[in-house]
DNA sequence: CTTGACCTTCTAGTTACTGGAAGGTCTATA
DNA sequence: TATAGACCTTCCAGTAACTAGAAGGTCAAG
C-alpha cells in the first residue's frame, strides 16, 4: 500500500503518517522508487496509533504502548497501569477547565455586555 | 522595579516576563544601566495578563484583552464577546476531555491488571 | 507526450514558554 | 580595594505534535 492508501484506511493524514516513521513509530518498506510500501503490520500500527491518539496518549507513551501490543509476554497490568495514569491526567484536566470555568462564567454574568466601558472582568483581571 | 520585584509581585517567572516584552505585550523603561525599570503600570499590565493567562485566553486574546483595558471608550460587549466564547472553546474542551474519559474508563474496566498477556485496552486499540 | 495525481525530501512555522550559556552590574564584606 | 554572589542582559535552542509549502521525481491514462 502507497501512503494515501493507509493515510485513507487508518484515517491520518499522509504527512502525520510520514511524521510518525521521522520520529521512528514504524518503519515501512521501500519501494525500487522510493515510495514507502506498507504493510497490513503497519496499517495496524497507525490504526492503533491514531486510536490512542485519540484517547489522549501522548507519542512518548504511544510509543510504549505500541511496544506492549507487540509483545507477547506483556502483562495487562503493565497496559491498564499506564491507562489509569492517563485516566487521571485526563481527570485534573478537566478539573482545571472546570474551575477556569466557573470563574470566568461568574465574571460572564457579573458584566452588563452593554455599550458602556464599566467591565468587572476587566477590573478583576486588573485588580492587585 | 526591577524584573525580579515585578516577578514576584505578579506571580509569573522573569523568563516569562522578558517573552512578553519580546512579543509586545508591555514596553518597560530602560534604566542607566540596560537593565529593564518597570513602572506600576507595566505591573499592572502583567498582572492582568497572569490573570488572563490563568483562565486560559490565548496570548493573541490577551492582547486583544489588554488592549480593551487601556481603552476608556471600549464597550463592555466587546469583552463579554470574547469571555464568551472563551467559555464555549472550554466547554467544548471539556465535553471532548470527558468524552475520552468515558472511553478509556470502560477499557480500564474491562481490563484484568494481572500478569496474563490478553489486554482488552490493547485488543480495542489495534482492532481495524 | 503531456497532464494530473501521486510520491519524495527539506525547511520552517505553530503556542507559550523554558533552560542554559556567556557575560555585564551591583552590593556587601574581608 | 578586591572579590564573591546575586542580580541583570542577550541570544540560541528545545519542548509537543504536527502542518504548510516549496521543489522536484514517478506513474497511469489519454
Amino acid at each position: 500500500m502507497n501512503i494515501s492508501d493507509v493515510a485513507k484506511a487508518s484515517g491520518l493524514p499522509a504527512k502525520t503518517i510520514r511524521y510518525y516513521e521521522d520520529i521512528g513509530l514504524l518503519t515501512p518498506q521501500r519501494a525500487q522508487n522510493g515510495y514507502r510500501s506498507f504493510s497490513d503490520r503497519d496499517l495496524h500500527k497507525l490504526t492503533f496509533l491514531g486510536r490512542a491518539r485519540a484517547l489522549g496518549f501522548s507519542i512518548d507513551i504511544c510509543r510504549t504502548l505500541l511496544a506492549l501490543y507487540e509483545d507477547d509476554s506483556r502483562e495487562s497490568a503493565q497496559v491498564k497501569a499506564l491507562a489509569q495514569d492517563h485516566l487521571k491526567a485526563i481527570d485534573d484536566k478537566v478539573d482545571q477547565l472546570l474551575s477556569m470555568r466557573r470563574t470566568l462564567a461568574n465574571l460572564i454574568d457579573s458584566c452588563a455586555g452593554d455599550q458602556r466601558p464599566d467591565c468587572p472582568i476587566l477590573a478583576d483581571l486588573g485588580k492587585l
